[in-house]
DNA sequence: CACGTTTGTTAGTAAACCTTACGAACAAAC
DNA sequence: GTTTGTTCGTAAGGTTTACTAACAAACGTG
């Protein structure tokens, strides 16, 4: 069985990002895609349960032990699912056969296009464990020269890989359709770039591309049981992925999360690359912040206070741009990533506060903000994520 | 049949609201399932398209004529669709025979208790058109008094219904959870009232109960083909509802659209009544809107540019608040709900020109501003779509 | 050792939609 | 006036899906 015999499923996972209705798919349901979701639902509870008996399984999902039997037969013909052996605990009764997602069946390849100076990539176990890595320096390629890098990063992760992949998944900065077009990615020189048609062909395997912020979340969301996330990616740039209802969020013109040059305050603020005073880019982008520090460390005498100062500024200029995003879909968890050095202290405190500050405390009592845990690789973890929701249902 | 025998549909348009995980159905889908969902696809094909042939219907959905005949039958059975006899027209083949929702078998009743003086109900037909209108004066009626007020209004107003009612949809302020219990509603002095399940009870009919500006946003979603809309009420509040990805978003703590009190901007601002300094509802709420104009024309020689002045700032508060929501979820409409004398003019020049101003214009390239076309009757007509949603999958 | 419990399978049933086929009714062309 | 082709709605039969009922196997427990 080749991994794109595998099932794209409607319901459980696959509506990774909801698309326009024009675009979507007819909405009759036929049983066949009853199965593929009921499918979809036992491969989540092996996956989130870990190894169990079919009896269990039912138990979890409502469906009966024969049913489950016969979605598990198949699910073990097609290798995604295997035996275990018998449960080694005593109770009565016959002993149970345990099953689980067989996690040494495929692979899956992430790659992360967010980084400025180099793009990244890696082989996964089907846990998100990397077992690989890989990286090339970009050099500042831009345009056709920069997806030859990325085609060549993936050439190289899937030679490394040692048994099926079951896809690839991208993070880009930039705009990206649902389709996996980059509309527009001024950094690397993209307009229009159909990443996901070109990689799938060069490579004869799934190819699931999104936005880096988009995907950053979903690695966020797996962490949590929260259904609204909302994750903010600060490096080069600044920008959200953000889940509501359980959902992706993509955006009337696939650019939601795109909060970078949204204007903070009205009281002006540093001139930002786009010509505006006071984006949030401006504010608080990770080269910015450096620049603003080691600028104060060549001023004679700058103390520890003066780094907090601009850090805590920092910190209150994206609690303040938070505050209506937060109000308005009453998120319950709001996840920071980006240089600890710079964003885990005074800039978390401070955003903290004037998020508090300036929402309601009695409906936005259980608000958490934090940082990932998910440090550098949170990219990748996402795009694991997305392959296994595309292509298992999943997540 | 009763109208209580209709199925609640899992698909099509039953997730009115999304809910938390751990109140969530389980997701196992059986075939009955899936007939549930093309049953309500055939209506909802019926409801927007209008009168057709059932072969009509089958191009539409996809679905096979004969599975078209048979779900149509059953709906003819159940009353809910009606056959209208040969289409006039001539083409070749055998004549069609039109069928279509029957809009005289059912009304629906909505009921607004928005407004501070006054709770506001009506008898509509399944179009949304106003048949009977009823209202009670609130006299400042709070807590069981409050309720006994509604109760009779929905009695008033059962009472002059011709036909059978299909459901009755209610838009409370305050914080209203999934199965329609009020959490918090401060202006009506109501905490944790079951409101839908008291008037199940009082009524024996389908309730639907759900934060009024959160209904009326499904007015207006339903005058669009836009899956994201957020819409902005302007009255003695100020909330917001929001759809995103076509479905409305609740919110963690089920307080979704609650931005009344979020900080606009860093330059302070009036006090409000929650104590804090330029929270938005103390910017722009209409009682304060009217009370500043009244002051200016208690003054000698304060022209209309004055007048001005005070609606251009409140616009702009407003687009402050807005920047950071439409950049964050991409919106592609914003609208605006409230009093017309107040809002249709330099208000809303100066809340779009602060939006244009504050985010990036090459992404929210097609944004829209604009006000409601529904005027007084939004929550009305909002609470029969969530009938409708609710009891037919019809949206 | 008999008994109850639990597991997983077999056999048969009900529901849902499909494909195939057909009669009825019409327009257009001859 | 007849033929031809089209369209509509229905009927019959088949496939898929998950269910209920029943059972053998295997295990503790009293």
């Amino acid at each position: 069985m080749g991994a794109s015999d595998l099932l794209t499923v409607p319901f459980a996972g696959a509506p990774i990002f909801t698309r326009p209705r024009a675009l979507r798919p007819t909405n009759k349901v036929l049983p066949e895609h009853a199965r593929s979701h009921n499918r979809a639902l036992v491969l989540q509870t092996l996956y989130t349960a870990g190894a169990q008996s079919r009896a269990d399984v039912a138990r979890e999902t409502g469906l009966t032990r024969v049913t489950i039997s016969d979605l598990v037969s198949e699910l073990i013909a097609e290798g995604l699912v295997a035996e275990l052996g018998q449960r080694e605990d005593a109770r009565p009764g016959k002993p149970a056969t345990l099953i689980d997602i067989d996690r040494s069946a495929f692979q899956l390849v992430g790659v992360d296009l967010s980084e400025h100076e180099v793009f990244r990539g890696a082989v996964m176990n089907l846990d998100g464990r990397i077992v690989a890595r890989a990286e090339l320096a970009r050099d500042g390629a831009t345009g056709e020269a920069a997806f030859v890098l990325v085609d060549a990063l993936v050439t190289q992760l899937l030679a490394t890989a040692t048994i099926p992949v079951l896809g690839i998944g991208v993070g880009s900065p930039g705009i990206v359709d649902p389709l996996g077009v980059v509309r527009s990615a001024p950094n690397l020189g993209w307009s229009d770039l159909p990443l996901q048609a070109r990689l799938a062909a060069a490579t004869s395997l799934p190819v699931h591309v999104a936005n880096d912020a988009n995907v950053a979340v979903l690695a966020e969301h797996g962490a949590t049981d929260l259904d609204d996330v909302l994750l903010i990616k600060i490096g080069h740039g600044v920008g959200a992925g953000l889940i509501v209802g359980g959902r992706p969020v993509i955006g009337g013109g696939f650019a939601a999360g795109e909060i970078g040059h949204v204007v903070v305050g009205t009281d002006g603020g540093p001139r930002c690359a786009c010509g505006r005073d006071g984006c949030l880019e401006a504010w608080i982008s990770a080269p910015r912040l450096t620049a603003q520090l080691a600028e104060l460390d060549g001023t004679r005498g700058a103390g520890a206070s003066a780094h907090d100062e601009i850090l805590r500024e920092a910190g209150r200029r994206l609690g303040i741009v938070l505050a209506p995003v937060v109000g308005a879909l009453n998120l319950s968890e709001v996840v920071l990533s980006g240089p600890a050095e710079l964003l885990d202290g005074v800039f978390h405190e401070a955003a903290v506060d004037t998020l508090r500050k300036r929402t309601m405390a009695e409906i936005n009592r259980d608000l958490r903000l934090r940082m990932s845990e998910q440090a550098q690789d949170i990219v990748l973890r996402g795009a694991a994520v997305m392959v296994l929701s595309g292509q298992l249902g999943v997540s």
